[in-house]
DNA sequence: AAAATATTTTAGGTTTGTCTAAAAATATTT
DNA sequence: AAATATTTTTAGACAAACCTAAAATATTTT
């Protein structure tokens, strides 16, 4: 495996995680999630295209070529595992883990990756709850669904915050809900699609539907 | 404290390690040691100057300023505290340790070195021997010595190596020397300065001096 | 102290990754 | 389907960090 400046690693990231299954990105989104101008874009599509990494058709779009998505989950595996060691081991909060992972991704040595990750325990979910590839890419699948999808009284974890505004973040806190709190839907609110929610033993509450949207479990 | 890009904190590194106490570098000096033109130091020279991290007249050499001074301390913290948790947690051989440290080094957030050293319980020296800034850039003089300059049946142990050459570490590796061997100096011999040593129990057996002058030891 | 040698700086060029402004292609509206 | 609007690409520039070759300065030798 190749080695990748931290700009290329950063364009193959963000392509990973805008084209989702099977989707082709543009241009402007890709711009717009890495708050580039759309002509650097283009300059580094071209250049990832001649290193084999992704296809691309000028106008067309583009997305990850199979080499390209081996690459990607290498570098999201990096930035999995460095989080769950700043959670686990040095007791960073989950909600501030994000920008340091996002700059030791880049120390490429498979090594170091790789012993991390037996330090670590083998670790199958990162603090936000989003799965770690393994050594060879794989990544397992996980089957969550959002909190707003949640079938009435059936008891489900918290594993993941789509939103991480501060805005969000404090609201989360206030309600204490987290990554790991355990709760069940008690009612759908059909005038506004709010839901009754209710963790453990304490009195059932209220949260609002755009909320909810944004929070995923495993049930 | 600012933050400096890869390459001027190696410059920074580099120049810390050559001026000693209180000597003064050339540009080919550190062009030697950073494997650089020399065109391309004074280009930085005058960069670095700029930045006030250093004191610099044109044709005659350069020491870094008090604030310079505090900004490598900073990446030597940095430097040694990861090759620490790269031996100590993660098992690697210490004689593997500097290449990753390298690029860790530059990871810069206050907060993950700090969390790093409370998690390693605050260790005061590296898997070379070589202290750890702490905090606020302190640094512990170690009264280490040479080998070579070691008094004769005075135990002390090894730590620290300054030639980190494939050859010298396969010769230590044959010699079973390592940091933290504890040994002593049995006997000189005039003619060529080769030493006597003794190792615990075993036979003694004898080094060159030139083997001697890259092992230091805490008397 | 003048000549020869060695070191250091300057001048100008390259690559990577970014940018702005203008041109080209595509998509949408009327 | 023509006009308009949007998106994307091209063209050309810039900063960082490196380079080579030539000029300037310092040091050493004779």
């Amino acid at each position: 495996m190749l080695n990748y400046s931290t700009s290329e690693e950063n364009y193959i990231k963000a392509i990973y995680h805008l084209q989702g299954t099977e989707g082709t990105v543009t241009t402007n989104e890709l711009a717009n999630e890495l708050r580039a101008r759309p002509a650097s874009i283009t300059d580094m599509m071209k250049k990832l295209k001649s290193k084999k990494l992704l296809h691309y058709q000028p106008y067309r779009g583009f997305h990850l070529s199979p080499e390209g998505k081996k690459v990607a989950l290498g570098i999201i595996r990096r930035h999995r595992l460095w989080e769950f060691f700043l959670a686990e081991k040095l007791k960073f909060d989950w909600t501030e883990v994000h920008d340091v992972a996002e700059q030791l991704e880049h120390v490429s040595s498979k090594k170091l990756t790789d012993k991390l990750d037996e330090f670590l325990g083998f670790p199958r979910f990162d603090p936000h709850g989003d799965p770690i590839p393994d050594t060879s890419g794989k990544i397992e699948s996980s089957r969550k669904i959002c909190l707003a999808d949640l079938p009435l009284n059936k008891t489900a974890v918290v594993c993941q915050v789509s939103d991480q505004s501060s805005g969000m973040l404090e609201m989360l806190r206030h309600k204490h809900i987290g990554i790991g709190t355990r709760l069940e839907v008690k009612k759908r609110f059909a005038f506004d699609h709010s839901l009754e929610l209710k963790i453990r033993q304490q009195p059932s509450f209220t949260i609002s539907q755009q909320l909810a949207r944004n929070i995923f479990v495993a049930a």
